[in-house]
DNA sequence: TGTACATCAGTGAACGCGCGTTCACTGATGTAC
DNA sequence: TGTACATCAGTGAACGCGCGTTCACTGATGTAC
């Protein structure tokens, strides 16, 4: 950063200084914007301001651009789903408190949530980053989930869940689901309401048929 | 049908007969096997053995085919979940029935399930087939879910899911979560249990901490 | 402090490709008479 | 029963397009001396 030339009287320097961050911030863009369809390499170059084989100088073509994208995702989602949890102490408010983070992250984020876990990205066990980041997001969940079997959360999941508990797969299976059908439109809060309302609220509203006292 | 010229003896009719189903069969097929981004108008025609031209006296383009695929999918969701649910009396029974139906149809075609639900298709309130389709598989599930209310199950939903009970949605999402997580490969049978095993049997031991009797 | 030079980050032309869709057409079908 | 003809279902050439990726290149940077 020292020796970086980039200087903002600089209309279009060389030296971008932090493009790999821009193309990302680019993806992103175009994803929530038109959908992965239509997400081309050349067109996130093109809305970097950048020409379209500068990409390749920072990732290994587009399947690596798009394994950046879904593990900055992942940290995304992980970081939110944290600051959720440590807003309470209760195991029941914070595993609440996570289920609502993850539900706005999904809604804040759709086109990014949907690369995240879709098949846009054929194999994720072949990118080290993006799997790290997948890992850390589980993990989030999985430790508060944890406390209610009374059993230490394992601090690693090394890509294989071993050890994590049943209620965390439960409870991430009904907030995932409850996402999904969100940003698919299959559930609209407004339709459930009968007026105009809050996805979390939603999210309260049908977490109560959720009973994790019995493990 | 009766006024059919294609003969079994006749190797390629200029008059194919069936074109539409098998055009449909041939999209299933491709979305199957190598995912909805490979997925052309040009390559299911191929695939049917026709010119590529042949789908638009079908269909209204490429958008037309895929809501029509989409549409076939939630009949057979529906299909399944009617079938799994009429070999129960029990309305618990029921509904874990129609929930391992659920799962089941999305493991067998989980690139249909995707295209289903995904933003593939994006404004699907303009294909009045394909809602419903949808609104049938609602149906078929709320129908039961509303046992647990007491209250009478509304026979249509309009695709406005009014009058639906929050069984149905939480329900819903739950088993919809389990069905993403699994065909996503983000939760594998075997890490769960420590060995290889049946995503149904998971289905069930998620299931208990799902609890009807609050409403 | 000044300069030669290796390294790094970006350029731009070019490749070959498959796509969606249109158009004017032709072969097959079924019906009115 | 035979035939003219409207209708239907498929053909094949052609269009223009944007894509991913390669290649040899050039401008900028930072360091060894």
């Amino acid at each position: 950063m020292l020796t970086m030339s980039t200087s903002k009287k600089d209309g279009a320097p060389y030296h971008h200084g932090n493009l790999r961050e821009a193309l990302i911030a680019s993806a992103v863009e175009i994803l929530e914007e038109e959908g992965v369809t239509k997400l081309s390499l050349r067109g996130v170059a093109r809305r970097s301001g950048v020409s379209q084989t500068a990409p390749y100088r920072h990732f290994k073509g587009k399947s690596g651009l798009l394994a950046a994208v879904a593990a900055q995702g992942f940290r995304g989602l992980a970081k939110a789903m944290r600051e959720g949890a440590t807003q309470h102490d209760d195991p029941s408010d914070k595993l609440a408190a996570i289920g609502q983070s993850y539900i706005r992250f999904a809604l804040a984020n759709s086109a990014v949530f949907r690369l995240m876990f879709g098949a846009e990205i054929p194999d994720k066990s072949t990118e080290p980053d993006l799997c790290e980041a997948a890992d850390e997001a589980f993990a989030a969940l999985a430790s508060t989930a944890a406390i209610f079997t009374g059993h230490e959360a394992p601090d690693r999941f090394n890509g294989e869940q071993d050890g994590a508990p049943d209620q965390a797969f439960a409870a991430w299976s009904y907030v995932h689901g409850l996402a999904n059908l969100l940003i698919d439109r299959q559930i609209k809060p407004e339709m459930v309401f009968g007026g105009e309302s809050d996805p979390i609220e939603l999210t309260k509203r049908f977490g109560r048929f959720f009973d994790f006292s019995r493990f």
